[in-house]
DNA sequence: TGGGATTAGTTGCATAACTAACAATATGCC
DNA sequence: GGCATATTGTTAGTTATGCAACTAATCCCA
């Protein structure tokens, strides 16, 4: 069925670029104008951080969708920045435990407003339950595809 | 409300994250295993060209929701590729015309043969009233942050 | 007609992504 | 104990993104 193939075809755009390409990019500008100085990846790094303090770098990897060169290369510049601090793990020295600095701690509070106001934004118009649904296809297509 | 705030920052994730990171890394793996050495980005610009040969540059910025340096380097990977060609316009000479070349026409049937079949893999079990619903919201959310 | 503003595209710089190959450490089995 | 295997993280190479500054061509309007 061609007519059902191009829906879906038009939805791939959806799902790969706009709206979350939109929402990255509003957030980055948010973060800048408000003076804080980190890119979203980063800051996606130390959400989970402050979540739980001292996950390993394969954690971090499973928390954020990420692989481990892309890990290891965040963590670089948010060491580079004085926020987070490698620490081999003396159960397993393979480990490398990340542990936020005080100033990353100081971050939390701000830049997660701001990430809240940037979904308010971005959801703006758009009912809870709707929202859900939403979700929910987006974990169903998360889950197939893992 | 913080319950409302933490499920927006969860929806966050599935935006920005999950769901399209997860859609775009398999159709570059079904590429891949079809023997279609291009990426997705530069498969994205062919698409929109497939449906119209001869766009400028900053039209294929608007289709693809890219800045224009994105543009410029993906056609010149495209150009190095032997998939397009850069034609300065007659009508006015700031503007390249993009066009497809013999060899980016015969890829046209094979990926998006493939992209069909990752998207079904990908909206497998959810419903077309879903998707349709998933595809208002996310639409809506592009427009909101346009 | 002339000169400022706009538009199209390019280049430089920093960050980030994926793949593949690699080093170091830990595990497990004989 | 020792060697194959698995796991954790790093490095190298290519591609892509965003921002800012730049060139060239066109437009506009006084």
């Amino acid at each position: 069925m061609p007519n059902n193939q191009f829906k879906r075809g038009e939805l791939y755009s959806f799902i790969t670029g706009k709206a979350s390409t939109a929402i990255a990019r509003r957030l980055q500008k948010n973060f800048k104008q408000q003076g804080v100085d980190i890119t979203i990846e980063q800051w996606s790094v130390l959400y989970h951080l402050w979540k739980q303090d001292g996950l390993s770098q394969q954690e971090l990897c499973n928390a954020t969708f990420r692989d481990k060169p892309s890990i290891t290369r965040l963590v670089d510049n948010l060491e580079k920045l004085k926020l987070v601090k490698r620490v081999s793990s003396k159960d397993d020295r393979r480990m490398n435990l990340i542990f936020l600095t005080e100033t990353a701690r100081r971050l939390q509070d701000n830049t997660m407003e701001i990430a809240n106001q940037t979904l308010n934004e971005a959801l703006e118009g758009v009912s809870v339950t709707d929202i859900d649904l939403c979700k929910e296809v987006l974990q169903q297509v998360y889950d197939n595809l893992k």
